[in-house]
DNA sequence: CTCTTACTTCAGAACTTTGTGAATATACGA
DNA sequence: TCGTATATTCACAAAGTTCTGAAGTAAGAG
């Protein structure tokens, strides 16, 4: 489907500033594109700071604010003026954390990328992966130095709190889906 | 003081292979420096894979692995084989990050950083900090998206999140304080 | 008060990472 | 089966980061 419309409508700063068509400030106000991304440009930054890469984190924060929860490729590349391998590379790290997914459109190539809108920061806490690397590298630790050692007894406890963390996160994200669900309804 | 036997005797990798001087295997064997160097190289490889800058990483995980928890400056420079610019980079770092902390031997201008044994990984948890941020980010976009708009709403339910997880933190590190005294007594 | 040891700061070289454009692969529609 | 719209891969240039050597600062020892 050749549609050079779809392409364009990206809802991005590139946009020209419309007229203000209704000063009715009662219903939801209209997206401003450059307090949009200067929301993106920010969140992504504090992504970036806690270790993200920062084309990751500007695609992420860029989904995370769109109203749809989900962006093409283009739109992506339009909205943060970034070449389409950028993007590309981005998603595929993403996708890796699970923190976005990608949704094939019926009837086109073109790809949709999703932010599961109450999901993605569970990708955050099963960080499970990261706290089981610490662990195996910690076991290690105190098999090379000898559970007997000073330095073997200190590793051995920071194992164990590894190990504690691990069932604490498990319970406490039970806890908050109930929390989540008298706050937001079960959505 | 001066004392150069003091400095000379790093525990590093530099060291010269010892003769065997006693092959009684029951008593907490001798530390074997290549050994140590492995791990140190893998869990600072670790903790750069989670974001962390390569030499504080190093650092931190000598300290981690010594056994008094305790390094100069100059004993840190010959076992990693780095300059004293650099360790001085990275304790300022780690110091920042509440990671270890610094200690003056007295009389001597020699410093010693010291990983506090069971309190670093505190820090870890404690990036309260880090949530601090995320959720100031995340009330800004609620407030430039518009609260009544869909992104908006995604937002603020990921506010939430974090504002619970701050809570639940908190509450987990007591009982992981009980937990510990079970395991590993009041030390 | 001066010497010496130790830590810190800083400019710049070496290395690493990141994003681009061009070429390539993939898959839909005709 | 081919043509076209997308997405992906790759080599390389640009930008950023990290570590070093040298100069500077601080403070105990003589």
């Amino acid at each position: 489907m050749t549609d050079p419309k779809e392409t364009a409508r990206a809802a991005g700063p590139a946009r020209p500033a419309e007229p203000a068509e209704s000063p009715d400030a009662a219903r939801p106000r209209r997206r401003d594109p450059v307090a949009v991304s200067r929301f993106v440009e920010g969140f992504a930054a504090q992504l970036v700071e806690a270790g993200m890469q920062r084309m990751p984190a500007r695609v992420f924060a860029a989904l995370l604010s769109s109203d749809p929860g989900t962006l093409t490729s283009a739109e992506l590349g339009e909205q943060l003026q970034v070449s389409p391998a950028a993007v590309s590379g981005a998603v595929r790290y993403l996708a890796q954390q699970h923190m976005v997914s990608r949704e094939r459109e019926p009837g086109s190539r073109r790809e949709r990328y999703r932010v599961h809108g109450d999901q993605w920061y569970k990708a955050l806490t099963s960080r499970e992966t990261v706290i089981r690397r610490w662990e195996a590298a910690l076991r290690e630790g105190v098999d090379s130095l000898g559970a007997d050692s000073p330095a073997g007894r200190r590793m051995a406890e920071t194992l164990a709190f590894f190990e504690f963390l691990d069932g604490e996160i498990t319970a406490m994200m039970e806890r908050w889906q109930v929390h989540r669900e008298e706050r937001f309804g079960g959505r």
